[in-house]
DNA sequence: AATGAATGAGCTTTCATTCAT
DNA sequence: CATGAATGAAAGCTCATTCAT
């Protein structure tokens, strides 16, 4: 079923509830390992050795080896896609939409940006898992449906209404803000975190190619 | 080691050398199941049972599983990335530069969504291992550093010098022309193949957004 | 490397440590099976099956089935080399070396008879193993002329120079001399054990043997 | 069943009718391997691609693995035992007993040493594998009580008669002479064949050592 | 809460053998 | 004679999960 905000804020909430020590190692254990080898190829006596906690432990926290990767991967699903618009940062910037849109654009891939350098071995593991499991998937599209797409659409209904940018339909445009976005963050994390990158310069190359192309 | 051009065609050809019936089988089986389940999560004797040959035959013609999936994976990777700017296709259209920088930008998405078009299953399985093996990686990174991006580099150089793009460094400007065009080939594709595309306008949208983006 | 005598004494000290039941179990089972058709002819399942376990628990006390194999043979070839020199049994009689060389042979024969009997398919096994395993021989080797050899080669020279023995070179003295012993002791439980056995008789005859020959 | 002479003769011939090309190359092939690594141990396709030839080759002109294992085995084991009494060689020697029972057992020594020498990977086979196969034991059980222990037998009663040798029983008479004969051959070609050896005068001192003991 | 021995199904791979060519 | 693709049983080993302690 479409999850409510209060029920998304709350598996947020759970996920931060008072775990063992030995609960967060297994959990810091598990991250590492399905971030470098995937889910499939992790096996839990690997993730027992690594977090210094014996075969059994793994599943008395976690009734099964999948319910430890939804506890992992749901809770980065919910940060990773909501915040955007909902919480408290979009309370701040996205109700009371900034006239103008460069910085709106700049707000986003700034605050999505912090977000996935603080957490990239887990945002790593949502997307190589989501290929594999249609539960994510699901998952996924509900919160995106539910929650991002809606705003998003509203938001470039404003601004077009405000003629600052062109006509186009609302998919498409959507699906070129977040390519680039995603494409920025993806290339400096994922595919080429080791090339020396000037980070500000970089999101405002990226928001001036949203905004401008490449053309002279 | 980077392999040379023709050394990069000649795995092209062996791949379509004549195949056992069986052979082809374990193929098409072993491509259907890695491209929906993983390799990881795929065994062989799902293989063998799809492809309606006896378990043993996958490794007559494979010494490994891991072989198996590289003779899946090399040739796509070359085929996915080369033909951008090698080959009979890259003579016609990159030697003689066309004038127009955006007539060009359509060549590439055109080809490329043709080729992923007809080639799906294999493409999906290629980015989805990419995630795992450090050798496909530097498989990868190989042909691109070596084939694609420097023509890349070279055309960017072109069009500046001809004052049709913008003052912008080369790897900034790569990046955003690239992730526009698999952020639409990623879509279309992968994540929303569902959905009903025009996908002529849509290419032809992807390369207005890439010359002069959403603003009015 | 060679081993010091403390090392070998905490191999066999390891070995009897405490063992589960079902450890016991599988020890017993594949002794038995090596025993009668050899490691390479034996499979794990067919061990787990005699020993009444599963197969994952051989594998869980042994890393491999190899590991099985030598922590069966390591330590009878340290127990079946060793105490001849070293050990309780070489202070009590070898450190104050008995006048009558004759006596010594006996109490040599004799012992390594008890130990044999108490241990054939230990021994067995050992023997089988090491025309494959060239871990197994090095092993050997290494015990053999650091602990056993230079022992042997000191009372053959003692002997030599009390006039007791004739002159010839060390090694071909305990050529025969092990040639003779172990001869006995490989007819009577490895080659003809149905035979009826006056072993005590027989053992004196081999020392006469040894002293004496064949001629009148 | 008990084998005649004329029988065990035929074997041999047999074994060397003329043989195609490729199959001389399997025994070749076939013979290194298993003398390395054990029958059991040993793969057909190893043997196969040792020997250059197909798989399905070896099948042809062996009905099963097995069956190349005894073609290999038995024509040793037949000549490995039975030419110290029947044979040419015999006819010679041991028909007209010699007054020297050293000088007998000089040549018998001679003789099996010339056969290793020139067989001993064939030796080494046949050693190896009758630990693990019934089947050849009971062949050479056989073939030595049929046609070796006897003679030997009425060679020691000759000698015991001509006052040369002493009082004892025959089983262990000849226990201790063959000990001390295959014991020479045993450790002189496997245990140790990269000692330096000076094989005439080992030969001397084993017979003496079988005639005299150690005891001056 | 934590352990780790035990499980048995399932994994990849090897193997002796067959058979159409 | 010779080949080598094909087989399917069996090999050694791994795995997620359970449970008595």
């Amino acid at each position: 079923m479409t999850k409510d905000l209060n029920e998304l804020i709350q598996i947020l909430e759970e996920g931060e509830q008072k775990k063992t020590p030995k609960q967060t190692q297994i959990l810091k254990a598990a991250v590492e390992t399905f971030a470098e080898k995937g889910y499939a190829s992790t096996s839990t006596s690997e993730i027992a050795a690594k977090a210094g906690v014996a075969e059994g432990t793994i599943f008395r926290h976690y009734k099964t080896k999948k319910e430890l990767l939804l506890s992992i991967v749901t809770p980065v699903m919910v940060k990773f896609t909501l915040p955007v618009f909902a919480s408290h940062f979009a309370e701040q910037v996205f109700e009371q939409l900034p006239q103008d849109f460069e910085e709106l654009l700049y707000k986003i891939i700034k605050n999505r940006y912090e977000f996935v350098k603080e957490n990239h071995p887990l945002v790593r593991i949502m997307l190589q898992e989501m290929a594999f499991h249609k539960d994510l998937q699901e998952q996924f599209r509900l919160v995106f449906l539910e929650h991002v797409y809606p705003r998003f659409e509203h938001l470039i209904a404003h601004y077009k209404q405000e003629d600052r940018i062109i006509e186009l339909p609302a998919p498409s445009a959507i699906r070129m803000i977040m390519t680039s976005l995603i494409g920025f963050i993806f290339t400096r994390f994922i595919i080429a975190p080791d090339l020396e990158w000037d980070d500000e310069k970089e999101m405002e190359r990226t928001v001036q190619f949203i905004m401008h192309g490449l053309s002279k």
